[in-house]
DNA sequence: GGGTGTATGTTATAACATCACAAGGTTAAA
DNA sequence: TTTAACCTTGTGATGTTATAACATACACCC
């Protein structure tokens, strides 16, 4: 199993969850950032699944539990979870995802399956693009990488439109 | 003057905006596609700056016209010319860019300056998502590639935040 | 004329995101 | 121990982006 396609890969996600979880903890304590409950339930909701998930989907789950019922609940906990590199943006979907490759280095590049909605995380630097911005005096701060297409599975199903 | 980077670099933009124009009637005319006045009217406001605009500023110019005043207004034109390949949409911003390479094979990359909004289109194709799509069975319909930094004008002016 | 297809007009609403201000809690200096 | 500073959360209101759904107009062809 290649480790950068875990999201449409078969894979123990228990233990994923909970390397996703401790990896955060150990970050926060040494960072000295605070994962406070809502946070840390925002961070669990998004490792339940592969898929990205809207503001408003984690901030209805959110509610459902007590935790929290205006848009800025969500808002704030995504931003600081995006902060900590817990957590990516994908901008396609103006949705969020967790992190699947705590700690690594970052400069993510997202493949997003249009029919099922399972996003993989690959590690994808993009060389021609960092050429080109050298070239013509750019400084790259940073760099938005996500492609649309079909997993392995939805293919093999047939899905074409 | 690198012809990738047209956004950042001075260039005759007169000629830019009729060749991008006469570009999209040719188009238009093969592939039997109604560059109507609204349609020609978005690509031209669009090709004015090479900042991007956001649907709404764009139905606002349109409404001052008198060309209409409803989002669908713009929202249509728009759709139909990033389907023709004239404008492109730039996620990162959800905002629309004309495009400068008409006519080019498009698999667009773009450099957004976050200090002074211009954006560059580049041709950088992204070879190692490629070949981690190949790799995990992916098949990769569309690419996303968008950076955010400084142009060289904004690091002169000793832009920062 | 009548049917078809494309484009437009319009109402309403869905979906995504932030502002602004109040209140509570923790920490650390005075 | 009081006070201030800072961070986090609660909440109402609002701002921004995007589409659904339905009606109308017009051009073309038979």
């Amino acid at each position: 199993m290649p480790s950068d396609t875990l999201g449409f890969a078969n894979h123990d996600h228990n233990s994923c969850v909970a390397a996703a979880l401790e990896c955060a903890e150990r970050s926060c304590e040494e960072s000295k950032a605070q994962l406070t409950p809502v946070r840390r339930r925002v961070l669990e909701i998004l490792l339940e699944s592969h898929a990205a998930m809207g503001a408003y989907d984690v901030l209805a789950r959110l509610d459902a539990e007590g935790l929290g019922s205006k848009p800025p609940v969500a808002y704030r906990a995504l931003g600081f979870l995006v902060e900590q590199g817990f957590v990516h943006r994908i901008e396609r979907l103006n949705a969020f995802i967790a992190c699947t490759h705590p700690g690594a280095s970052h400069d993510p590049a997202f493949m997003i399956c249009r029919e099922c909605g399972l996003v993989a995380e690959a590690q994808a630097a993009n060389l021609a693009l960092q050429q080109a911005a050298a070239d013509s005096g750019f400084l790259l701060e940073q760099t938005v990488i996500e492609a649309e297409g079909l997993c392995p599975a939805c293919q093999a199903k047939g899905a074409t439109a």
